[in-house]
DNA sequence: ACAGTAATTAGAATTATTCCAATTACAAGG
DNA sequence: CCTTGTAATTGGAATAATTCTAATTACTGT
């Protein structure tokens, strides 16, 4: 079997990716789809300059840049998460399920934490009157105690 | 009245000060006395340029290196909370009861929202096992509608 | 083929923060 | 109250992530 490296994005997301892009109007571009495909193929929320590194396999001349501009793109579009964590750089999860995010303090590695809709609107009513949220962002910081070898490994995910 | 603009600290924020410094190990300078004080006297979560400025108003040669050191120390000591939004400056909030906060998109304000410790252990439970969280963050995003002319306005308060 | 707009590019610029090496301030012991 | 060791502070340089800029290049529709 011919290892294939090339990402090709199963046609189920790609149909995503353009239906999204064109409700923007937006253009279906061969780096955007480079790299929703390279997140969609490794889930492990990862920075823009890996991003970076993992699409230049396939597209050797694109630039930092691109991968930022990509990338801002895809959260615009909805298909992408940014995820912060105090200072550091920003990470991207495909995950367009609502979910919440656990951050290893050892490792500095990100899981994705399933998060129920009736949990989600439990808390928006902890918010005093006139305050509106549209979204709301929950992060626990601790240590597991999983040994997982690479990335995901235990809580929810899937797009 | 003589407006005081001195910052100086009650006695029982001073006590609470000194009392955290020396279970670190650390001296009680007038510096950190400062900031800490005007972090208590407008809780308003500003930026270390904020508080920088609002220092130098009563310590003229200090340094922003000093105040993202002393900063850092309140933090270390679990006096003061940074909170980050997205990559924004991080701000400090000298709320020291569980709190989630809720971000304004229109104003960039930051709003204090009180976190029941039931909700927090509730909250806890959503995590697969063998993650142990030690702590969890919470933000809404959002529009208020309130017109706080100020600072927080509506959501709880009080360290 | 052409025009007009969108996407991409390399590198400079920005921003928040940290690092560094040197000075200053304390606190405890003599 | 002098010395001495450690902690705190300082200004400025350094860093890191990201954004901006001013071209270039690629499409899309005519």
């Amino acid at each position: 079997m011919a290892t294939r490296h090339n990402h090709a994005l199963p046609r189920a997301a790609k149909d995503l990716l353009d239906g999204a892009l064109a409700r923007h109007g937006l253009r279906g571009t061969r780096h955007r789809e480079l790299i929703f495909g390279s997140l969609l193929a490794r889930r492990d929320h990862p920075t823009a300059e890996e991003v970076f590194v993992r699409v230049k396999a396939m597209a050797p001349t694109i630039s930092l840049a691109t991968v930022y501009n990509c990338l801002e793109t895809l959260v615009q579009c909805g298909l992408v998460r940014a995820v912060n964590h105090e200072r550091d750089a920003t990470r991207y999860c495909p995950n367009l399920s609502e979910h919440a995010h656990f951050h290893d303090r050892r490792t500095g590695r990100i899981y994705d934490v399933d998060l129920p809709e009736d949990v989600v609107e439990r808390l928006k009513e902890l918010l005093p009157e006139g305050y509106e949220a549209d979204s709301l962002e929950l992060n626990f910081h601790g240590r597991s105690a999983v040994k997982s070898k690479e990335t995901v490994g235990a809580a929810a995910a899937s797009a």
